[in-house]
DNA sequence: GTCTATACCCCGATAGAC
DNA sequence: GTCTATCGGGGTATAGAC
């Protein structure tokens, strides 16, 4: 019965297409008014649909934010994949161009950089399915720290050793000394320090031009790792 | 009338431990359920009063989550204060001292932490008189910073020159040289991002001891800012 | 797949009696 | 200062008709 397939698939359109149309219109919600008062009642007041509807789609209000999560996930990873992959020929410049893609897609998105590194949703958990697209951006900043070490563009003499017992989970350790691994970790948390910073405002009054200071935290943030600037 | 006095200061002494009782109500409910979820009516219940008596205490929900935030920001500077004191007589014992006590103060009180350092709470807008309590941290670590720089405790020749106009106000430099403030200012974020990490998760299943990991962070500090560990 | 209707919760804030 | 009662909103989720 070779009907059944496009009709079954023209269905399958249809819903696809009103998922997406409810994954928009709750990313509008998010930016409006943060994750905590995100509901499916209000999404469907906005699309003109009964809340029972929503239902179809979404099992509940939590499998909806999961799909925000993984597609904030997913587009933050694919600007720094971007930015990694046109971000120029060494380590550090590659670097540079990554930090400076997250800066700019957490303050044109600063809801959804919140929902993936501010304060954890109270009573959300973050099921299986977010952990790949979660590490795609720490898998970008690992490559280049693995690349810049493989290319010998990392000046290991001016990592100071760690002394004690291994901190890090084995998979972490793909060819690169432990103490640049710490290191890069050490990058890592400081990277999204600055860029939280910014997004939740912690510099107003502070800081009066926060690219410059970007900039230079960029330049600290290669000196930590042993990198030339 | 000498009565008149005493029958005063009693009631507003009642007043000042009913009010005290609400406060760590409200703390308990929000270690329990996150900001976002802090009720009146939540603390009310619980304390066995009806809703509409808070009104006699907190005009609203804001000025009770403000009375958290000032409580919060207030342990978290006298925390940052004493260690300081204790710290040891080097500038660096003092800074390490310190990070130690804030990360400390962080772990056990999650979410308090979040409330001042996570994502912002969406529909609050913070009154001027939290601005003094939320500087008692920064101005312990921007004290060290600048003791250290008088000292002579501070290699100027490791911090590289930041080439650009002045990116800070005017009273973030109080007689330390602009570099030592931009790399104190990327310490400050550094610092907070590393326990940003830690409190809200993002290290599970990377991490496998946060001591050691954190201590290599201090030193990397230290590093950054031209201070010997 | 969408609707109405419903059960059952939550909240902030105010009015007015005591 | 506390209470009851109330106004006027919000929400998740389900049942059952169409």
């Amino acid at each position: 019965m070779p009907a059944t397939a496009p009709v079954s698939s023209a269905r399958q359109r249809v819903h696809a297409a009103v998922r997406e149309d409810i994954i928009g219109t709750a990313r509008e919600q998010l930016a409006a008014a943060g994750a905590a008062s995100l509901s499916l009642r209000a999404v469907a007041r906005e699309l003109g649909m009964a809340p029972s509807a929503m239902y179809r789609y979404f099992q509940s209000r939590d499998e909806l934010l999961t799909a925000l999560i993984v597609e904030a996930y997913d587009a933050m990873g694919a600007v720094a994949e971007a930015a990694a992959e046109h971000g120029g020929g060494t380590a550090a410049e590659r670097f540079k161009s990554v930090c400076w893609a997250l800066r700019d897609w957490a303050l044109a998105h600063p809801h959804e950089y919140a929902l993936l590194y501010g304060t954890p949703v109270p009573g959300y958990h973050a099921p299986e399915l977010t952990i790949d697209p979660a590490s795609r951006v720490t898998r970008v900043l690992g490559g280049i720290l693995r690349d810049a070490c493989q290319a010998g563009e990392i000046a290991e003499s001016r990592i100071p050793p760690i002394s004690e017992a291994q901190p890090v989970a084995e998979e972490v350790m793909a060819g690169v000394p432990l103490p640049a691994v710490a290191r890069g970790l050490a990058v890592w948390s400081f990277l999204f320090g600055q860029i939280s910073f910014e997004v939740f405002g912690r510099f107003e009054g502070v800081v009066t031009n926060g690219e410059v200071l970007f900039d230079y935290a960029i330049s600290t943030m290669l000196d930590i790792v042993g990198m030339a600037a």
